[in-house]
DNA sequence: CGCGGGCTTGAGACTTCTCAATGTAGGTGG
DNA sequence: CCACCTACATTGAGAAGTCTCAAGCCCGCG
């Protein structure tokens, strides 16, 4: 019944990597206008959204440009976050940890991705939310927040459905996790963040920047660092993947995503329905 | 890099498995006015509902309750349901599936929980949903949902309010499936059963009805059910809890929540934040 | 009384983990 | 501009948690 020591798992993730990364990695949306406004564009997946709500909502965002170093807490988890961090550049990560140090990633975010929704109910927040590569990101206060959507609907469904979609991301998550292999689930991942970022406009051909680490996904899926590398070798050994240098390449992404029994209806990618309903 | 063929897992779940459990594992809510308001009031955890509020809720949930036999699906996976469903007798779960057959629960309803609030915005879901044991629910059109959420302010928060509790819920399972060892994830799924049904009020002071099988809760967990046998006896063997037939008693809660490491920060037991902060 | 679902048990297999050491590359300080 | 340091990737070997397969058992139901 004693599970494994896991002693090493915990490792403190406080010192700042450096320049490089950044130079590496670094996506090309910058401070020019027309990355972000595609970014704003594509907030919510695909909620087309009106000139007026993408104005109000770029104009919030582009007042309150942040950015944070790589492997920095953004906020912690039982804390009150105080704004809604809208991703631009670089990815960050939401995850949990247990009192012994072992610690889930629930979620990645890549640009155009939201974290903190969910602030505008909640007194503390049960998950920890911090960077993964320097991150650049709009920090949104609670109460500009919750002024914009009150007073831009549009916008407030949309937000609606970047958390549908999120809670569907999650539950594929939790099958990923719960029933594949660890060679699917590797495999399952990449697919995801790929199609990810390729969806936000960020992937070439077959290629895009994956600023996260072995063990990173090792926490992501329930694996160990080491079973990760070893995966991760047997996917590049039947010529899936390449993966160097945080830079992802799909060889084979058919053949990827079928190893991972990979559907990407769960990411909803129509939308939402453009149906008469109401939306409360 | 096989995984393991698994090939007993996928069983058929169509027979229906008679009334014994219906009478077993009956909750007394019945038909009771009482039991029903009493659930209703609970709806959303504990956002608390104006009276205008719970009596609009409560007259659609009342003209619209319905049976189903234990082990059937209401929805399946990919289709587009077309109400929400309002648990008032029995559990439920929502489940995902691998082609081959693999099964996740992504997660159990008891009474007062609530199914489908995403169906507003979603052409179809990703996800399945049905009974674990015999249920009644109320069903809510899409159309009398929406209009009840635009006519009734508070109604469309305390919906939020549940959704964000269920993602919060979906976390801690990531959590628990991915990084806790087999007999702390049995224990800390009991913790969560045990005092959500408490919360519902349908505990007795150290015991509730917990209709599902070590089948379900291998599913549950990402555990095979001959594992979570044995787990279950580790747990019976070292005083943690007692379970046969259908009901699930803790003999010792604070031991049980320290062994999973459970915390229920994570259910949100204080409600909202009753915030001075619109909700969109 | 016999059937079926669910619970138990036993034995062996296998995926994944732990521990521990080595390799690599960039970044830093002298 | 070269040692050194740190983060990350890789490898090897053995341990172990969990799984598979295959029976038996129990008990309520028809």
């Amino acid at each position: 019944m004693r599970l494994y020591p896991m002693l090493g798992r915990f490792i403190a993730r406080q010192h700042s990597i450096g320049k490089e990364r950044m130079r590496r990695g670094a996506l090309n949306v910058g401070d020019n206008a027309g990355g972000m406004d595609s970014l704003i564009a594509r907030i919510g997946g695909h909620a087309r959204l009106a000139e007026a709500d993408r104005d109000a909502l770029g104009a919030l965002i582009r007042g309150n440009v942040r950015s944070f170093p790589a492997h920095r807490d953004i906020f912690g988890e039982g804390e009150r976050p105080r704004a809604v961090h809208f991703i631009l550049e670089g990815w960050a990560c939401r995850y949990k940890t247990l009192p012994d140090g072992r610690r889930q990633i629930t979620a990645f975010l890549v640009p155009a991705d939201l974290c903190g929704i969910d602030i505008l109910m909640l007194r503390e927040v049960d998950y920890g939310f911090g960077t993964i590569s320097n991150v650049k990101a709009a920090d949104i206060g609670v109460r500009d927040f919750a002024e914009l959507l009150d007073s831009h609907p549009g916008l407030a469904r949309a937000m609606r459905w970047n958390e549908v979609v999120d809670a569907s991301i999650q539950r594929e998550w939790m099958l990923n996790i719960g029933q594949r292999s660890a060679y699917e689930r590797v495999a399952h991942l990449m697919c995801e963040l790929f199609l990810r970022m390729r969806s936000a406009g960020l992937a070439a051909d077959r290629s895009c920047d994956f600023p996260i680490t072995q063990s990173d996904i090792a926490e992501a899926t329930g694996l160990t660092a080491v079973h990760v590398n070893r995966t991760v070798q047997a996917l590049r050994g039947d010529g899936l993947i390449e993966l160097r240098g945080r830079r992802l390449a799909i060889a084979d992404l058919p053949a990827l995503m079928s190893a991972a029994m990979f559907s990407d209806s769960y990411l909803h990618p129509g939308g939402p329905d453009g149906g008469s309903q109401a939306d409360g």
